[in-house]
DNA sequence: GTGCGATACTACGTATAACGTAATACAATG
DNA sequence: CATTGTATTACGTTATACGTAGTATCGCAC
């Protein structure tokens, strides 16, 4: 539907969280309820690309922030995805 | 990266075309260069979801054109992606 | 009229990742 | 102290994104 690796960005720009924390975040923005296997899985390949960082040591849960890339990559995200909804939109519009 | 259905959705959303076209109309569009197992693969399950349907016989060339409830869900989707757009953007900005 | 690139589509195989679900554990609340 | 919410891991299945190769037709140049 949407890349889940984009509302995990998304839900970190607002500032740390860890994963449960995106996930009720995401739902209440986005209206979109990831799965635990969707949204853990995102996490790890996010922070294996280097996208978001572990922001301090695991306890019990594991805070996350964006890394410099990670807001980049964001950033280039929403403006193609403002690009497409945008043309998108006209072609409905009109037709 | 972004939901190639959307995309052909959004391609036909301008009127009918073939696949061909739309992959030339989606990369002027959204810069976005599906290759043909993405594409015909996309619009294969698409018109299996009745979101799209053939416009007339096959030739060498098969045009197809959106549903009512391929606009339908085009729209719904639109909706969705401006509002994360709109609510991420407004976190990248501030935070 | 032949060669060639563009058009148009089909048919693969592979890899990834989305998704659901189950399991685990601790925390809080009644 | 039992139940619900928080927080994560593990795992199997399936869908699908993606690339590539193959086929055929068309149009244009030479």
């Amino acid at each position: 539907m949407l890349d889940p690796t984009l509302l995990l960005l998304a839900s970190l720009a607002n500032g740390q969280k860890h994963g449960y924390a995106m996930m009720t975040d995401i739902e209440a923005f986005a209206g979109i309820r990831l799965g635990a296997g969707t949204l853990y899985g995102a996490i790890t390949r996010a922070e294996q690309r280097g996208l978001i960082e572990p922001a301090g040591p695991a306890e019990r849960r594991q805070p996350y922030r964006l890394t410099p890339a990670g807001r980049r990559h964001l950033q280039e995200r929403l403006d193609l995805l403002d690009r497409v909804q945008r043309a998108a939109a006209r072609r409905q519009g009109a037709s």
